[in-house]
DNA sequence: TTGTAGGCGTTATCAT
DNA sequence: ATGATAACGCCTACAA
C-alpha cells in the first residue's frame, strides 16, 4: 500500500523545502528558476497532487459552491445547474447538489450542512419556509438566491423578469381576442409565482378586462394527478376559457394533458401559453408557445456573482440583483 | 468578528478535554454521564458545529461522493441525480454534481479533481474515452460505473437489462405486424447501445425477419439538427420503414418532431418506441410508447453500492453488479 | 473514563 | 529567495 505522496516528499526529492514547493504550487511567491524546475520535476516524478482537504484547512477556502434546489429533475432547475456547473467549473469550483423537494425541514438540514463543509458561497432557490436561518446565513456567507427569492432576505438575487414575461404572454393572447383567460398557479406566496400573475393582472387592467375570479386556478404543488383534476374542472365549465395561462412548466405540462384528454383543439377551442419553455413544446403538434426563460444563464450569472462576492470579501457585500429577460416564443399554440 | 467556535472551546467551556468532546462527538468510546451533559450543554450555548475539513483531514473520509455524467439536463440523468442525492442524504452523504459532457478531456480532469477532493467514492456514466485513468481510479477507490459502463475496467455497475428490454420492445412491434422496422441509434460503441441493439436484432432474427442495413441509422451525438435530418431521411425515403425504435430518449424526442414535421400518423403510417420513458410521453396524443427504466433507482442502487464498498474497504472489493429491469410501456403510439 | 501529545497535509509568518 | 516553525481543527494512540 503506497502512502499517499505529500508536499513533504517532493520537498526532499527536490531538494527544497516543503515551503518552496509551496510557493510554486500557488504562484504565491517568486522562485528561482532551477528550484522551481527542481520542485515541478519532482511532482511528476511522483505523481504528486496537493490535497485539498489540507489545503482547505488552510485557507478556509473550498473551492466549492452549494447548489441548493427544489428539484434537478425539474427541466429549468437542471439546465440553471447546468449553466451553475459549467461556469463553477471554469472558475475550477465545484457544485455540491442538494435538492430541497419544497421540505423546509431538508433545506435547512443542507443549509447547516453546507455551512459546516464550509463551502465558498451557497445558490438558493429558496423554499420560502426558511426565513431566518437564510437571513442569519446570508449574513456570514455570499449566498446568492435564483429564480424565487426571500423578500426580507438582504442576499444577492438572479431571476428573469417574471411581471414583464407574464404581461407579454398575457397581452399576445388578449390581442388574439381572447377575453375569458384562465390563469394556473401554484403556490402563491412564491415571488416567481406573485409576479407572473402580476404581469397578467396588469394586462387584463390594461385592457379593460375584468379579473375573474373563476378563471384564476390556484393548483396544489408537485402533485400532478390533482394538478390535472382542477384543471379539468376549470376546462369543463360553461364558460370554459378560451385561453390558458400556465404559470410554470409543471402546471403547463398538466394543462397539456388534459387539453388533449378532452379531445379540445388547440388552439381553436383554447389557445395555450405556458411560462418556461419546455424541449419538447417544439416538437409536438400543435406546437405549444411559451414564456421563455434564459435558464442556463441563470445558473452562470448566479456562479460569476459568488465569485465577485467571494472575492470582495470583508467589504460589506451589497447585494446585487440581476434580472435576465424572457422571451415569447410564440408557436401554434395561440 | 466572531472566530469560529472550535472543539477547544467546547472542551473549556464544559471542562473537559478536546478528546472528550471529540468522543461524545463521534460517539468512539464511553463518556460519562455527566460529562457527557457538560458538553452538549457547551456545543449547544455556544453552538458548535464541527469543521468537516478538519475532521476529513484527520479521517481520510469526506463524506462525499462524485456523480460524473454527461448532462444533468437529460431527464435520464437527472432522475439518477435524484435518486442519487436522495439515498446519499439518508447516509449523511453529499453529491458533487459533474457534467461531462461527452467531453475525454472534461471526464479526465474530473476523475482527478475527484480524487483529489477525496471523495469516498465515484459514481460514473463514462464516456468512454478514458479507459485506463478510469481503471487506474477504480484500482484505489471505490467507483460504480452506472447506465453504461466500461469492459475492461473492474469495477461495480448499475445498469439496465439494455438487451431485454429492446428484444420485448422490438417483438411487441413485430407481433403488430411490422416487418420493416427501423432503429435508430448513436454511438454504437458503448455498451448501452450495443446491448439494445442486439435485442432488436435478436428479435428480428427469431422471427425471421431480414436484418436491413438501410434501416440501422447511426445518428450524431448531441446534435439535435443533425439528428432529425437524418432521422427525416430514413422516413422520407420510397420504401419507409412502418415502424421505428429510438434507442435513447434524445433520438426518440427527435424522431417525433421529424415524424409530426412530415405530418405522419402515428402508429398508422409509422408506429413509434422508445428506450427511456418521459413525462410528456403520456401528455400527448397519442401518447408514446416506451421502455422505460428505473432512473431513479439506479441512482438509489448506486449509492448503497458504493456505501457496501466503502464499508469493507481493506477487503478485496469484488465488483459486483447490478441489472434493474425495464419496463415495456404501451401506450397509443404502436 | 479521561487527558496529553502528536499528526493529518497544507499555508503563512518570520527569520535568514 | 529560501527555510524553519507554527498553526488550521480535529481525531487517536498512549498514558494515567
Amino acid at each position: 500500500m503506497s502512502r499517499k505522496v505529500t508536499i513533504h516528499d517532493i520537498s526532499t526529492e527536490s531538494g527544497t523545502s516543503p515551503s518552496t514547493v509551496s510557493r510554486v504550487l500557488t504562484g504565491s511567491a517568486v522562485v528561482s528558476e532551477d528550484k522551481r524546475k527542481a520542485v515541478e520535476e519532482a511532482i511528476r516524478k511522483l505523481n504528486y497532487r496537493p490535497s485539498h482537504i489540507a489545503r482547505s484547512l488552510k485557507t478556509r477556502t473550498t473551492q466549492s459552491i452549494g447548489l441548493l434546489l427544489n428539484d434537478i429533475t425539474n427541466p429549468f432547475y437542471s439546465a440553471v445547474a447546468r449553466g451553475a456547473e459549467d461556469e463553477a467549473n471554469r472558475h475550477n469550483f465545484s457544485l455540491i447538489l442538494c435538492n430541497t423537494n419544497e421540505e423546509a425541514a431538508r433545506e435547512l438540514q443542507y443549509l447547516h450542512l453546507l455551512e459546516d463543509k464550509q463551502v465558498d458561497g451557497i445558490i438558493l432557490g429558496p423554499t420560502g419556509k426558511n426565513i431566518s436561518p437564510v437571513q442569519d446565513l446570508a449574513y456570514r456567507h455570499p449566498i446568492v438566491q435564483i429564480d424565487r427569492y426571500l423578500d426580507s432576505v438582504e442576499a444577492s438575487i438572479v431571476k428573469v423578469d417574471n411581471e414583464g414575461g407574464a404581461y407579454a404572454a398575457t397581452r399576445l393572447l388578449i390581442e388574439k381576442g381572447h377575453q375569458r383567460i384562465a390563469v394556473l398557479r401554484w403556490g402563491k406566496q412564491i415571488t416567481t409565482m406573485k409576479e407572473r400573475y402580476e404581469g397578467y393582472e396588469r394586462a387584463l387592467v390594461e385592457a379593460g378586462l375584468p379579473v375573474d375570479p373563476a378563471l384564476v386556478v390556484d393548483v396544489p404543488a408537485l402533485d400532478i394527478a390533482q394538478t390535472m383534476d382542477m384543471v379539468r374542472s376549470v376546462m369543463t365549465r360553461p364558460d370554459r376559457p378560451t385561453a390558458v395561462f400556465a404559470l410554470n412548466n409543471q402546471i403547463g405540462s398538466a394543462a397539456i394533458g388534459v387539453i388533449h384528454q378532452l379531445r379540445l383543439q388547440i388552439p381553436e377551442d383554447v389557445a395555450l401559453i405556458v411560462f418556461d419553455d419546455l424541449d419538447y413544446f417544439t416538437l409536438i403538434r400543435p406546437s405549444i408557445s411559451a414564456v421563455s426563460q434564459p435558464a442556463f444563464e441563470i445558473g452562470v450569472q448566479a456562479v460569476r456573482l459568488l465569485m465577485r462576492q467571494a472575492q470582495a470579501r470583508g467589504a460589506p457585500h451589497s447585494a446585487e440583483q440581476i434580472i435576465l429577460p424572457t422571451e415569447l416564443v410564440i408557436r401554434e399554440s395561440v
